[in-house]
RNA sequence: GGCGGAGUAGCUCAGUGGUAGAGCAGGGGACUCAUAAGCCCUUGGUCGGUGGUUCGAAUCCGCCCUCCGCUACCA
């Protein structure tokens, strides 16, 4: 029996300092609808997502809880639990920076690096913050009294400089764009891939790997003589620092996949279908990250999708800092799991960034889910129920149906667009389908039909059945279509309709999805629910008060 | 500064040479199966500015204005 193929996807795992927003959890909600989407085609899907909890930032806002450093991100952690449970996010597994196996990888990956030649101690100069430690450029003040840390403004920054292991990116530059060369789409959208094109042309340097003074992070497992840093009790050598960010954050892919305990899982699973990443940390997963890879003798992963912000209006971007986000909780008690994934995925375009509102949430909600396809699927089984005593009739043949002329180009489109990672055009595919099924109920007047059948039209009573059996068609075809992106509406649709939904919660176990939207692949008869309850009650403005 | 992208109806956007489009929002109408939903019609734009190329430009070229992304060590 031949292997399913596998699908191994990631998210960037999220810096858990706070609660998440829904900018946060955006490109969760967009991975978990790819996941499933895999999972109901035959794919083995893995996807995997979780919390980066290492960084001097954490220990000190620890500190001044006066709490440890676990137990702080403990608690973020189960906030963004929480979030992702309420969104029905689907993860198999969700990883932590702080796992044991983590920990193993990087040191892993560390050791390959070394032995590979590719690290050397060197000397990291920059601007010290007192209570942070280095600070980036770019997070600096520049004032006229000099220098300042944003977030400790009175505390004189000092000019430092510190020995740290430092990795050889120098030397992958001309890898890298063979790389690119060979493998054209492997970052996209493409004017991101062109972007780190730029970025590498400019020439790459080596960057550093370890931090001496930050405690609150993975032991870095060598000494600067070379040696294991392991020491006889089978602790580390403080002196020998800690492993410092992107050694530290991007290895939990290859973690989640298995290394180093598990290589015939992770000959399974890498390297990764697809990164699902923010824009913001594009060039670490593009440059850095493949070179870290080569260097372990490891494979680039196979995709690197770069997805957009959410703005506010006015196109600042959303961000806890700033305070103009929403709250991921407050968005699902007013639309519910299914209806806050579906206004967040077809409000805000996968591959750019999208000003949005919650007006904007509220307007998608009542006008595609509440109106359009809600009322569509209710109305559909009032009228079997009402005209036909509940007894839902097949659909016509392909050949005879308009509806079905129209789905196979709906569901050519919306399987493009979901390979393409375009996951609004995607929805907006389906609801065009939507829009036309509501057309041919008011075209036909099945009302009409169904006075005239009662008047004993034999012509009207066939053609009652055939339409009415077309719009229960159209409706379980969107229903099932949309199921990676209303995990637990799908269900419930087809339940109103009087059809199996042959899937486990997450997507898996049912047979391909592929085969079961065509029209009429589950045509046998059977009877709808005699009091549908509308799917996606709709939503006024007023209930749905300002979040946050 | 360099490279790249964008400025189109109130809102979000599509549209790369041939009489300006969609959805939503607003207005009107006919119907009634339905979540006062759906359907039909409709108001609304000198397509950032300017100068060119062309029989003809939102669409090509020049210049200008505005905004955004990338231009290395933040998670």
């Amino acid at each position: 029996m031949p292997d399913r193929p596998r699908f191994y996807l990631t998210t960037a795992i999220a810096y858990a300092n706070n609660a998440p927003g829904l900018h946060t959890v955006y490109e969760v909600i967009g991975a978990d609808v790819i996941a499933r989407w895999r999972r109901m085609i035959g794919d083995e899907a893995r996807f995997l997502t979780g919390t980066d909890e290492h960084s001097v930032n954490i220990a000190q806002s620890a500190e001044a809880q006066g709490i440890t450093p676990k137990a702080f991100v403990d608690q973020k952690v189960e906030l963004f639990r929480a979030a992702e449970d309420e969104l029905l996010i689907s993860p198999d597994r969700f990883i932590r920076t702080t796992d044991p196996d983590h920990y193993r990888a990087a040191q892993e990956m560390v050791r390959r690096a070394y032995d590979n030649g590719d690290i050397y101690p060197g000397t990291y100069e920059g601007w010290y913050c007192p209570n942070e430690g280095f600070k980036a450029p770019s997070d600096l003040l520049e004032t006229a009294s000099g220098m300042q840390c944003p977030n400790h403004p009175g505390i004189p920054l000092q000019w430092l400089s510190e020995r740290n292991w430092f990795f050889r990116l120098s030397a992958y530059q001309d890898r890298l764009l063979a790389h690119y060369d060979a493998n054209p789409d492997w970052v996209q959208p493409e004017y991101r891939r062109n972007e780190m094109l730029g970025f590498i042309r400019q020439g790459l340097e080596d960057f550093s790997i370890s931090r001496a003074g930050a405690a609150w992070g993975i032991p870095f497992p060598i000494a600067e003589n070379g040696e294991t840093a392991r020491r006889e009790d089978g602790s580390w050598d403080p002196e020998a620092g800690t492993i410092y960010v992107w050694y530290d954050a991007l290895i939990n892919y290859i973690t989640g996949a298995g290394f180093p305990d598990d290589m015939a899982a992770f000959e399974r699973w890498w390297p990764a279908d697809l990164h699902v990443i923010g824009k913001d940390i594009a060039r670490f997963h593009t440059i850095a990250w493949p070179a870290m890879l080569w260097s372990a003798g490891l494979e680039a992963p196979r995709h690197v999708w770069v997805h957009g912000w959410l703005l506010v209006q006015g196109g600042e971007r959303m961000s806890k800092s700033r305070g103009n986000f929403l709250d991921p909780h407050a968005v699902v008690a007013a639309f519910g799991a299914d209806g806050a994934r579906y206004v967040t995925l077809r409000e805000v375009a996968f591959d750019k960034d999208t000003e949005v509102s919650w007006d904007s949430f509220v307007r998608r909600y009542n006008a595609d889910l509440a109106n359009d396809f809600g009322n569509l699927v209710n109305r559909t089984v009032s009228m079997v129920n009402r005209y036909l005593d509940g007894e839902r009739p097949a659909p016509r043949v392909a050949e005879e149906s308009p509806l079905a002329e129209g789905w196979a180009d709906t569901l050519r489109g919306y399987r493009e667009r979901l390979d393409g990672y375009l996951l609004h055009d995607a929805l907006a595919e389906l609801w065009e389908f939507v829009r036309g099924a509501n057309r041919t109920v008011d075209a036909e007047q099945p009302w009409t039909l169904n006075k005239q059948a009662k008047a004993g039209e034999a012509d009207a009573a066939r053609r009652l059945r055939d339409v009415l059996g077309d719009l229960v068609e159209a409706c379980r075809l969107v229903g099932l279509a949309v199921a990676p992106f209303m995990p637990a509406a799908a269900p419930r649709i087809l339940g109103q309709l009087g059809h199996d939904y042959p899937y486990a919660p997450d997507g898996n176990g049912g047979p391909d999805v592929r085969e079961l939207l065509g029209w009429g692949a589950a045509n046998a008869e059977g009877r709808v629910t005699s009091t549908p309850e509308p799917l996606f009650p709709r939503v006024e403005s007023e209930v749905a008060a300002t979040p946050a």
